[in-house]
RNA sequence: GGCCCGAUGGCGGAGUGGUGACGUAGAGGACUGCAAAUCCUCGCACCCGGGUUCGAUUCCCGGUCGGGCCUCCA
C-alpha cells in the first residue's frame, strides 16, 4: 500500500501517517461560524480536506473513515447579524449554513460525515468545563470561567510561543477578571435578552475553543488522527483546543496529526471577512466561473502554500480544464494514474498531481484520475455546450458548411463571426465542425 | 516588538547536494481555405552575502523582502 506522508505543524515535518484504531480513521477540520456567505478562502480548507478524505478512503478501504467538520452557530457575531434583522439566532445559522454547504457542493465539496452544531453540545461543553475545574485547569470569576493557561505548561508546543513572552507581549487590555493575561474564556455570561444556557456557572454561552474540544469528544473520542484547520487558527485556537483537551483527558494527545492551510491572498492580504477583501463563492459563481475552476484553483497550489488568488489564476484554471475535458473526451472512467496516487499520497501534493494529469494519454484513465481529485465530473459536451438550445447553432453549422462546400468563405467567415459575437466558438475538425461556448 | 512560514522563468507552480518538472503566456513549424483545436520545436528562473562540500537552487548562519499569528478570522 501506498505510504502517506503528512506535514504536522506539531513536529514541523513530515511524518509517516499511521491512525491509531484498526477499525477506522478519524479526521475533524473546523467549520465555519454561519452568519454571512463564505468566501472562497472559507473554501479552500473545506476542498483540502475533503480531498484528504478522499484519499483516507481510498488508502484504508477496510476502515471507517471519519471525516466530521463542525459548524458554528452561537457566536457574538451571530448575535449581532440576528438582532440587526430582528429575528432569532436560527433563522441567520440555517439560512448560512445551507448557503454554506450549498456553495462548496458546486466545488464538488462532498457534505462530512458528521456535522455537529455547537449549540447541540452545550451540555458536553459544560461537563468538559466542569472537568477542567475539577482537575484544577479552570476556574470561575464574574460569572465567566477561564482556562488557566499557566496550570498547563504545554502550552505553547503547537505555535511555538514561550509563555512568559505571551504574556508579557499581551498588548490588548486585560479583563480583570482574568488570574493570567494568557488565560481564555470558557464560558462567559449572558445578558437575558441574549441566547444562553444554564449552567453551573450562570446562565451563559460557551466560549468558542471549548465548542470544538467538546465536540470531538463526544464524535470521535478523546484522541483523534487528524485534525485540519486554516493556519491563522494555529494560534490561539487550536493551542487552546489542546490545552482543554489534553487536561480534561488526563493528558491525552487531542490529535496525532496537526494539519494547516496556508492562506488565500487577495491584494497582498489574506482574505478575511475583517478586512473586507473578501470574494463570496456566490460572487465567483454568478460571475460564471464554474465550480470545478474554482476548485482547480483551490488545488492549483500546495495546500500549505498562500494562495493568490486573482483572475489571472482563474482563466490559467478554466483553460487547463477546457484541454483535459478534449483529452477525456467521453471516455469512460477507468483507473487512477498510480503516480496520481503517489504524489497525493506525498503529503497531498496537488501541483505535481495535476502535472501528472496532464501527462496521462489515455482518456479512461484520465477520467478516473481527474474524478479523484473532483475534476472532470461532467460530461464533456457540458462542458463546452452546457445545456439549453443548440438547434440554431447546428442550422448556422449546416449553412456554413454549405458555403464552405461552394468555396464563399467569405460567407462562411461571416457566419462563423456572427456566431462569435455570441460567444459562440466553431472548430473545424477532421469530422466535421463541433460548436463550444467561449 | 515577539513567534512562525516563505522567497524558483512574463505569470502560476513542483522538486532536487551534481546537466532546474509541468502548466500558461511568448517565438517558430505542421495541420487548416483562414482560424480554432491538436501535434512538434525553441527560448526564459532557483533574493543577497558568508559557510560546509569536489560540487548548493537544494544543508547551516546572517541579511533583505513578503506573508501569517500575537484581537474575531479557513
Amino acid at each position: 500500500m501506498t505510504e502517506l506522508r503528512l506535514y504536522d505543524t506539531l513536529a514541523r515535518a513530515k511524518r509517516v501517517f499511521e491512525p491509531v484504531a484498526l477499525d477506522r480513521v478519524t479526521l475533524y477540520v473546523c467549520g465555519p461560524t454561519v452568519y454571512n456567505r463564505a468566501h472562497i478562502g472559507n473554501a479552500r480548507p473545506a476542498v483540502v480536506f475533503d480531498l484528504l478524505a478522499r484519499l483516507l478512503r481510498h488508502l484504508y478501504p477496510d476502515r471507517r473513515v471519519i471525516h466530521a467538520a463542525n459548524v458554528t452557530d452561537i457566536e457574538d457575531k451571530i448575535m449581532a447579524a440576528a438582532a440587526a434583522e430582528g429575528v432569532p439566532i436560527e433563522v441567520i445559522t440555517g439560512r448560512y449554513g445551507r448557503f454554506y454547504f450549498d456553495d462548496l457542493a458546486a466545488l464538488g465539496v462532498a457534505r462530512p460525515d458528521i456535522v455537529p452544531l455547537a449549540t447541540g453540545h452545550v451540555p458536553e461543553m459544560i461537563a468538559m468545563i466542569e472537568r477542567l475545574i475539577a482537575a484544577g485547569h479552570a476556574y470561575a470569576a464574574q460569572g465567566h470561567v477561564l482556562f488557566d493557561v499557566p496550570s498547563w505548561p504545554e502550552y505553547g508546543r503547537l505555535s511555538r510561543r514561550p509563555m512568559d513572552e505571551m504574556i508579557a507581549g499581551a498588548r490588548v487590555d486585560v479583563a480583570p477578571y482574568k488570574r493570567s493575561p494568557a488565560d481564555f474564556v470558557l464560558w462567559k455570561p449572558s445578558a437575558d435578552d441574549q441566547p444562553g444556557w444554564e449552567s453551573p456557572f450562570g446562565r451563559g454561552r460557551p466560549g468558542w475553543h471549548i465548542e470544538c474540544s467538546a465536540m470531538i469528544a463526544a464524535h470521535l473520542g478523546e484522541t483523534i488522527d487528524i485534525h485540519g484547520g486554516g493556519i491563522d487558527l494555529e494560534f490561539p485556537h487550536h493551542e487552546n483546543e489542546i490545552a482543554q483537551s489534553s487536561c480534561a483527558h488526563g493528558g491525552a494527545p487531542l490529535a496525532n496529526f496537526w494539519l494547516h492551510n496556508g492562506m488565500l491572498g487577495m491584494a497582498e492580504h489574506k482574505m478575511s471577512k475583517s478586512l473586507g477583501n473578501v470574494l463570496t463563492m456566490e460572487t465567483l459563481l454568478a460571475a460564471g466561473h464554474r465550480g470545478e475552476t474554482l476548485r482547480l484553483a483551490l488545488l492549483s497550489a500546495h495546500y500549505r502554500q498562500p494562495l493568490d488568488w486573482t483572475e489571472a489564476l482563474l482563466a490559467q484554471c478554466r483553460t487547463t480544464l477546457d484541454r483535459l475535458y478534449r483529452a477525456a473526451a467521453d471516455a469512460a472512467p477507468t483507473q487512477v494514474d498510480a503516480g496520481v496516487f503517489d504524489a497525493l499520497a506525498d503529503d497531498l501534493n496537488t501541483p505535481l498531481v495535476l502535472a501528472r494529469l496532464g501527462a496521462i494519454r489515455d482518456p479512461g484513465v484520465l477520467r478516473a484520475s481527474a474524478a479523484f481529485l473532483g475534476l472532470l465530473v461532467g460530461s464533456t459536451a457540458d462542458w463546452f455546450q452546457g445545456e439549453g438550445e443548440g438547434d440554431a447553432i447546428t442550422a448556422a453549422i449546416d449553412a456554413r458548411a454549405a458555403a464552405k462546400s461552394r468555396r464563399d468563405f467569405a460567407e462562411a467567415d461571416r457566419i462563423r463571426a456572427e456566431l462569435a459575437s455570441e460567444g459562440i466558438v466553431l472548430e473545424d475538425g477532421p469530422t466535421g465542425t463541433t460548436w463550444r461556448r467561449a
